[in-house]
DNA sequence: TGATTCCTATAAGCTGTGCTTATGGCACTA
DNA sequence: TAGTGCCATAAGCACAGCTTATAGGAATCA
C-alpha cells in the first residue's frame, strides 16, 4: 500500500549505477534479486519507473520524480548513520550530570580529567549543582542523564526508595568531627563521639541532621542542634568561632578546609555512601557509560 | 552494516506513538514484532535508542538524533507516494509529443480535445514540430516521449528500419491529386494518374518524392519534377498558378485547402500510414498511454 | 557473419528473516 | 489484590527474498 523504503533505495542504486546489473553489483547482490525488487516496486507503484534499454536503464518521468525523493532518503539515512557513529564513539553529544556541591568541587573535576584522558574528547558534560533530592527529581524529569548523590545507611532518604533507577556505588565518604582548635577535646587522644555529648552542634540538610542525631543516639546522647546550614564553609566558620562543633564529610573538607578548625575521627562515626544514579538502560548509552566509568575510576574519600 | 530503512520507519512510528505497543498498533502488527525490530535496530547501531519506561518509551540522545532523520525519511517517502499517485492518475506530468506539421494542424488538436474530455486535466502536452526523421531522432535522444510520424509502404523510410521502438498505427492518410482549376483534366470524370504523365510536378520531402515517383512508374511514366518543397501551402500556391500539378495527403489538405486548386482522387494513388511511435515500455506509462489513447480515438483521413 | 559480452527476464529452490502466538515480569491504578 | 497498561522472550511456521540456472535480445568487434 505504500512504498517499501528498501526498494526505494534499491531503485536509487540502480538508477545511480545506470543499469540493474550495475546496481546489483553495487549492492553486492545478484542481478535477478534486483530485477525482482524493481519489478515489485513498479508493481506497487502501478507504472514503470525505468525503461529497459540494451545499454542499461533510463528513468521514466515517474522514475525521475521518485529518484529525487530517493536521493533525499538515502542521504538522510547516511547522515543518520554518521551522526550515530559519532555518538557511539563519544565524539559528540552531551551528558547532563547533576551532583551535590562538594562533589562538584572535588571528585567531579577529577572525573572530568580522567574522561578527557580516556578519549572523551568531543563529549560535552554539562554540570548541574543539585542536592540528592533535587538531582533525583531532575533525573525523573529527564532534565539530567546522570546524578551523583549521597545517602546514609541509617537514614531513610529519597534515594533509598527504589524508583527503578539504576545506581552504581562510587565509594564511601567518611564523616569526621569538626572542632574549634581551642576546644579542650580538640587534641585529646582516643576521642569518642560521646565525649561531645554536651556540646552545641551545627547540622546540615535534613538527612545529614538525622544522620548526626542517629550517631549521637547510638553514642548515648541527644545532640543539641543550635545552628543549621548546608554550606560546609559556613559550618567551618561557625565552628572556628567556637560557637559549636559539627561533623562534615571528608569530601566537603577536601573541597574546603579552614585552618581555624580541627578535624578528628572517632570510632562511632559512620560515613555516607556516594552513588551515581541513572535511568534504567541509560548505562548502556556510550556517552553515559563513558562518564560513569570516569566517575568509578575516581578515588572517593 | 548500515541502517535498515524499514526499521528506521518502525522506530519513527514507535517514538511518534509513544510506546512500542502503540507503534505496533499503528503499524498493524503485534507488539513482539516491533520489539524485535527495535532490538535489532539498536543492536546494529550499537547503543540504545529508546529507554523503556513502564508508561512507554523515551528516546535517548541517539534516539533523538535518529528521529530527526527518520522524520525526513518518512515525509520524503510520503511525498514520493503522493507525487507518484498524481502521475499515475495523470493529474500531473508532461508528455512531449513530436508530430509533423500538418498533423499538428489537424489531428493533434483534435486529440488534445479528446484528451481533455477524457480527464487529462492536469496533464501537460508539449508539442514539438518535427518531420518523421527528426521526430525519431528526438525519440532516440530522449527529447520526446511520443512521435507521430508517417511512412509510405512503397518507400523504405527511416521509420521502417526497426529501431526497437514500439509503434501504433493511427490510420491511413489518403494521398490526392492537386490540380489547377484551369487544368483541362481538373474536372474530367474517371481520372487516372497516367493521364498526368506529361505534366510538371511539385514534389515534397525525399520520401514523398519517392512515393510520387513510385506511383507514377507503376502508372507507366517517369514524372518530371520541376519544383520541390515540403510546405503544403507553397505546393498549392505553385499549383494554383498553373506551374505544375502535385499530390498532397488529405491531412495536409484539411489543414489548408486553397480555393484556387482542385483536389481529385485517382485509383492509382496510395496513401501514407500515420503512426504513433514510442520507446519500448513507454506505452505503459500512464500519461503516455492516455495521450496515445486520445490519438487513437482521433479519426484520421 | 559469427563470437563475445553486455543487458534483462524468468523459473525453481532453499534459507533465514520476520512474522505469529504464548507466556511471564514489572509498574502503576483503583 | 486484582486489573491493566507496559515490555521481553521463546518457539514455531510461512513466505519473502535471496540464490543458481537458463534463455533471449542488442551492441561491439574481429
Amino acid at each position: 500500500m505504500a512504498l517499501d523504503p528498501r526498494r526505494v533505495l534499491i531503485f536509487h542504486a540502480v538508477v545511480t549505477a545506470g543499469s540493474i546489473s550495475a546496481g546489483a553489483r553495487a549492492l553486492g547482490w545478484t542481478q535477478p534479486a534486483v530485477t525482482q525488487h524493481i519489478a515489485a516496486l513498479e508493481k506497487s507503484v502501478g507504472m514503470p519507473l525505468i525503461l529497459r534499454r540494451p545499454t542499461g536503464v533510463v528513468p521514466t518521468p515517474a522514475g525521475h520524480a521518485l529518484m529525487a525523493h530517493a536521493e533525499a532518503v538515502a542521504s538522510h539515512l547516511d547522515a543518520a548513520w554518521q551522526e550515530l557513529d559519532e555518538l557511539r564513539h563519544c565524539r559528540a553529544g552531551t551528558v547532563r550530570l547533576a551532583a551535590f556541591p562538594s562533589a562538584l568541587a572535588t571528585i567531579i573535576p577529577h572525573a572530568m580529567k580522567i574522561l578527557n584522558d580516556q578519549g572523551g574528547g568531543g563529549l560535552h558534560v554539562r554540570l548541574i549543582e543539585a542536592e540528592p533530592d533535587d538531582a533525583l527529581a531532575s533525573l525523573r524529569a529527564d532534565e539530567v542523564d546522570l546524578a551523583v548523590t549521597f545517602g546514609y545507611s541509617d537514614v531513610e532518604g529519597v534515594d533509598d526508595i527504589d524508583e527503578g533507577f539504576e545506581r552504581v556505588p562510587l565509594g564511601v565518604d567518611p564523616v569526621l568531627l569538626v572542632l574549634p582548635p581551642t576546644h579542650p577535646l580538640a587534641h585529646q587522644e582516643d576521642l569518642h563521639l560521646g565525649d561531645l555529648a554536651d556540646q552545641e552542634w551545627v547540622a546540615g540538610c535534613p538527612r545529614c541532621r538525622e544522620h548526626l542525631v542517629g550517631m549521637a543516639r547510638r553514642a548515648g546522647f541527644e545532640p543539641r542542634i543550635s545552628h543549621e546550614t548546608d554550606d560546609y564553609v559556613v559550618v567551618q566558620s561557625i565552628v572556628s568561632q567556637g560557637l559549636a562543633v559539627s561533623v562534615l564529610p571528608k569530601i566537603a573538607l577536601s573541597a574546603y578546609h579552614s585552618r581555624s578548625v580541627v578535624v578528628r575521627d572517632a570510632p562511632e562515626l559512620t560515613g555516607r555512601r556516594v552513588e551515581a544514579v541513572y535511568r534504567p538502560g541509560a548505562g548502556r548509552i556510550p556517552s553515559v557509560a563513558l562518564v560513569l566509568s570516569a566517575l568509578r575510576a575516581t578515588h572517593i574519600g
